[in-house]
DNA sequence: ATGAAAGCGCTAACAG
DNA sequence: CTGTTAGCGCTTTCAT
């Protein structure tokens, strides 16, 4: 089958024996258009299927329909649930999706990737990257380079930068203060990387909770949100401090370790030890005991994102400037058998 | 801050004191510039940070470098652990995703969402759907009208059309002649929506090597993939053939559910009922007790999707048909301890 | 080594 | 209601 060049707006136009301007007119929906003239077009785009060319049509008009949309981490969960999110509410609005995502989590690769979205025409930016160290410090310098609005999920909120973001402050503070309800002796804390805003967020919520309530938050380990080091800190903290009768784990997967390595030894949940994790993944409904988690709606959080984002779009072609917000969302508590 | 008009060749052009041509002919990295006018052009693009349009070139060029995917069910993990690797490989190769989703399953969305795509000028298309009753069938009919290469990911191998696929028959086969190594009485199967082509697969693969060894395959329930659904199989199951001492799960969500129904039935793991599932799922190695099941690596499968269709690309550009081909990749077992 | 002219596919602005 | 002219930002001839 050969593949000859494709139709034109000309091909159309000529065939139809009317000018391509008549053409663009019927196809963009025009009312000033002869209902004759309009049937014989049409009818000679279905029979040349004929697909009006974005590109094109982008170059005039400035905008593209499209978002570019940033992601790091593209092998876990929770940041391909968010781009769920995204997927399903851009494609509501009539946007198409421009996906780039940042090798590694380092800050040094952020100019190209910037470089591509704009060049494409994007009409906005969704910035999905979580902050990790400094790799968010670009923004203080770098941001008023990019031509197109812009919106942060899970960030830290900064001054006059639009981001979306879930509140781990208060999602840990649930959890310990739910914990704290059983008064146990200790709770103990299997944080994520602390590099991460997220991580050092929820531990935060642990430890303020604890002293809220005249303990010290004295035991904690540092897990990488892996299963593999939730069972290492879990070993670690039981190990060293057999008097732990409760862990709040930084994430679903490392507290699925931690009723692990309590089976093993033979420990009782929630009698012996009490365990709350983070994030509630629909799995955690059906570890052994159903897990207490606080649950973060990810996939909401992208589609939010989207939301905000056409927003700034139609208020820049408004002429009138979007307020700048930082949101914040707060998770919540969900009960079950790891806890009572 | 103004958002003046993005800066253009023409703008760098006046400011060098040169043509666009020759502008161009910089960018594009030409060897036929001197040397100080490539050097002046150099520092004014820097100057005026200047980003040629993709737009524009693609326009000239009939391509650009951008990949079509098509996903669906962006709430599932399995589809976006794919689009995890089709993004990192695709990043790799250079090109940008254009990322369009087909809502819900059906067959009848089709057309707008290759409008879409082909519109965009994507220099190729990655169909990741599953094979869902008869949401293929417009291939038969339709696929001429592609202009593009394209290739389908995890759909029943058909002539002439290039895909890459898992073969869920031969993963069920795995799982099963693994359990019968067991001898046990009888080895039940909870299988995935029947209208789905790769639960089809694997049921057929339970069955095939249960009369393969002489067994009748009589007790199979199915679900809907979702641990729920899984729970209420399991039960099921127990409840109406006490004498099943093995079940295949056709996916670790639901093997985790048999798991839980059998603790709260006090029923041992695995010397009374030996569990498998399927997926491989990083997690299911901290299940309680942790799960033997098919590891199949969606991950893989979409970055190595990409390379095939990279190739496609490649071959069109250079005049030659590439081969079409359907590629089936083999799963592999990972026995632990729900078996033995 | 550099520039001028033409055009990719489409639409905006103006006639008529 | 319809056609003509111009031009979006860039690259491709073809001169010079």
């Amino acid at each position: 089958m050969f593949k000859m060049s494709r139709t034109t707006i000309k091909d159309v136009a000529r065939k139809a024996g009317v000018s391509t301007q008549t053409v663009s007119r019927v196809i963009n929906g025009r009312p000033d258009v002869a209902v004759a003239t309009r049937e014989r077009v049409t009818s000679v785009v279905q029979e040349l299927g004929f697909r009006p060319s974005a590109l094109a049509r982008g170059l005039i008009k400035g905008r593209s329909f499209t978002l570019g949309v940033v992601t790091a981490g593209s092998k876990d969960v929770g940041p391909l649930l968010t781009l769920g999110g995204i997927i399903s509410e851009a494609q509501e609005h009539g946007y198409a999706l421009l996906l780039e995502e940042l090798p590694g989590f380092t800050a040094t690769e952020v100019e190209p990737i910037i470089d591509i979205l704009v060049s494409h025409q994007v009409d906005g930016i969704l910035w999905t990257i979580p902050e990790i160290g400094d790799n968010h410090a670009w923004l203080d310098t770098w941001l008023d380079e990019i031509p197109v609005p812009i919106v942060f999920l899970n960030m830290h909120p900064r001054q006059g930068i639009t981001s979306l973001s879930i509140d781990n402050y208060t999602g840990a503070m649930l959890a310990t203060r739910h914990l704290l309800e059983m008064d146990p002796r200790t709770i103990a804390h299997i944080s994520g990387p602390l590099t991460w805003w997220d991580a050092r967020e929820r531990m935060r919520g642990w430890q303020d909770a604890m002293k809220e309530a005249g303990r010290e938050p004295d035991f904690s380990v540092e897990g990488n949100w892996s299963s593999s080091s939730g069972e290492e800190a879990a070993s670690q903290l039981l190990d060293s401090h057999p008097e732990i009768d409760a862990i709040f784990a930084a994430n679903d997967q490392m507290a699925l370790s931690v009723l692990l390595v309590a089976h093993r030894r033979k420990i009782c949940i929630p009698e012996e030890l009490a365990v709350v994790g983070y994030d509630g993944l629909a799995e955690s409904a059906y570890y052994f005991p159903p897990l207490t988690t606080v649950h973060q709606d990810l996939y909401t959080l992208g589609s939010h994102g989207v939301r905000m984002l056409v927003g700034l779009i139609e208020a820049e072609r408004q002429e009138w400037t979007a307020p700048l917000q930082a949101t914040v969302v707060s998770p919540k508590l969900i009960p079950r058998s790891t806890t009572w």
